[in-house]
DNA sequence: ATGGATAATTGCAATATGCAAGCATATTGC
DNA sequence: GCAATATGCTTGCATATTGCAATTATCCAT
């Protein structure tokens, strides 16, 4: 009456799946990270990255923001106010079309960002100090490739994923 | 009186920071899986998370699906109930130590994991498809030594990081 | 027995998030 | 010109998520 395998089992180990991994590992490492700059500052994480982002690109407007860095147009606004507020950066009406508000970094903002790149710099290096040069360069070519796929995925939704043959 | 660069500008590039990197890769690959099981079944991250660890480690108690997929006490119980109301786990009792309630999976339980691993396999076929076996080995083994060493930052704290050399 | 430990849960306050509606500015059609 | 529409961004509010104190139930040592 009975297959053997009364059920299928598809055995998907989570630990051994390679999405959840790069989880993993992304959340461990973001994690001390946010609570120095948390603790430190105030900031949450939107804050952060968007901090981030003026830091190099002074007087970006809110959707270049959002671009950059993944948030959606809410979170932006909203992390700048956080960050108008703690007085790391400033909004200014853009000079050719008044809707685009330029957010531009100011003195303490960016002593900020400093302070918190060399804490990120500091993790960055141990994690890369343990592998060899070579994987260094393999990993980075590789990241590169999972971040074009990973966009193509994300971008068509689960709908797409099922009729998908997995072939391309 | 200004020295040439008034400001050090320690230029983290968001972009080219590992750790975002690999955050923002999880992130998108991760959002049609959440969006199907979410939408199809319910069913939120922990709660998923904690699926796949019983369809693994069949009546494993809370605490080791904690350990098994990084969720604290707190999401384990929250995800747990979320389970048992949609009728995918059951909670009994410890045999030996009854204040260990062991969790068990149900068929339906089962029946949704594997809908759900499905999904998840194929993602990550595509994913890999693009790399080269050579690379998929790399990747693996370049994974496990950063999953070994954000483990020790994550366990750390920012504070032992900033007296940290990077030498270890 | 009983005091103290441990595993797990619950309640509640704080926080974050999603989304509709709003405001200011720019552009288009007439 | 100037109403009508479009665009960029912000705000308010309802809902979901999270963090943590307090609680319950159980076990163990004496």
């Amino acid at each position: 009456m009975r297959p053997p395998a009364p059920v299928p089992d598809d055995d998907l180990k989570l630990s051994a799946w390679l999405p959840y991994r790069l989880f993993l590992v992304a959340a461990q490492i973001a994690r001390p990270l946010e609570d120095f700059y948390g603790e430190t500052f105030g900031l949450s994480q939107a804050g952060w990255r968007i901090l981030a982002v003026i830091a190099e690109r002074n007087g970006a407007n809110a959707s270049e923001i959002g671009r950059a860095c993944a948030l959606d147009p809410f979170a932006v606004s909203r992390g700048i106010g956080q960050l108008v507020e703690l007085g790391f950066a400033v909004r200014r009406p853009g000079r050719i079309d008044r809707r685009y508000a330029a957010v531009s970094i100011t003195r303490s903002g960016r002593a900020a960002f400093n302070r918190i790149a060399a804490l990120g710099r500091t993790i960055e290096t141990r994690l890369l100090a343990r592998l060899a040069d070579a994987e260094r360069a393999m990993l980075d070519s590789a990241v590169g490739k999972l971040e074009a796929e990973s966009a193509r995925i994300g971008a068509g939704g689960w709908r797409s994923l099922l009729e998908d043959d997995g072939s391309s």
